[in-house]
DNA sequence: GCACACCCACTGAACACTTAGTAAGTGGTC
DNA sequence: GACCACTTACTAAGTGTTCAGTGGGTGTGC
């Protein structure tokens, strides 16, 4: 994780990494049969404590867009998961990129999340497309303002500008 | 260009941008010194076309804003600058990234512009830092969005998720 | 005796960058 | 207009390094 999330992928060394973990190169490929086969397996196992720390009471509507602005919050303290992901999805979009697929299905999962705790928030028809409209903008700015925060964070509060955009945008649409 | 936004700069390598202009690796490296030169070069020369397209005239205030709003639009038509804006500043956060005072640089200045439009634009204080927040969302839903989008354009509708956010803040910030 | 967990030593490819050279041109002098 | 010194624009052939991945081991525990 480490590794990746300072270096990106392409330029991590499955050497540092072995080292890091007081392997040789080899002994690291004997576990993981490639580069691009830890990789995944590094951003699965991430995955999976996620889902594990959540339980199993996942919030809806309102209480989980509440939940992103605490998300914001906690990344600010989480700078090795925050870079990992922003330097890795970003990253993916390149040719051939071996975490293209899990970012694609993670996007989309996402994008279907957020949505429908937008349409609840605001009491939406389901087939309002404004909501998948916001609830993409809520997805990118959090992702926007980590690069930002990444590169100084002293000049982005990730919280504030990440609560101010739901808030306005909840405003906006119960009108 | 090309290059560098379909592969990184890590990945991309002198003797395919060598290629593609009909030179030898050496031959590039004639014109620039090293690998992170000729990536610093592209993006001057990519800034300074853009400020040539601008003309002197710069928007403020509200049209500046709607001009960010078309700017998306745009985007949406030109995949490849896109595309390498997207991936070099993630990947400039990363140890030792010959972009990365290019891009922090960058941010400052677009964070600056953005703040004074919103300021003017709701008329606010000049020490509100409510426009400051404001601004870095707006900022960072725009990023966000193009990795979305490269990753699955017909998921994302960046015009539409750009105007909403804007439209919904200054709305709230007005009241 | 067998499976697992590793390491050592290697391979071949790719990489950025260097060096030495060539061919074409430019400007000045006799 | 012939010669010369110098520059520019490259190329060919390297150099040393780094890399992911392989194959053949060896030790340890069951």
């Amino acid at each position: 994780m480490d590794a990746f999330a300072a270096r990106g992928y392409n330029n991590a060394s499955l050497a540092e990494i072995a080292d890091r973990v007081g392997l040789t190169q080899a002994g690291v490929l004997h576990y993981f049969r490639s580069k691009s086969l830890l990789l995944t397996s590094v951003l699965e196992l991430r995955d999976e404590t996620d889902i594990e720390q959540l339980g199993t009471e996942r919030p809806h509507g309102l209480e989980f867009l509440r939940h992103l602005v605490d998300t914001a919050r906690r990344n600010a303290e989480r700078e090795g998961i925050v870079r990992l992901y922003a330097v890795l999805s970003a990253e993916s979009v390149t040719d051939d990129h071996p975490a293209q697929v899990y970012f694609r299905d993670r996007y989309a999962g996402l994008r279907a999340f957020v949505t429908d705790a937008v349409t609840e928030a605001c009491g939406l028809d389901a087939s309002d497309i404004r909501a998948r409209t916001a609830a993409n903008a809520v997805i990118a700015v959090m992702d926007g303002l980590q690069v930002q925060w990444l590169l100084e964070p002293g000049a982005v509060d990730m919280t504030a500008s990440t609560g101010l955009v739901i808030d306005s945008i909840l405003a906006g649409l119960r009108r």
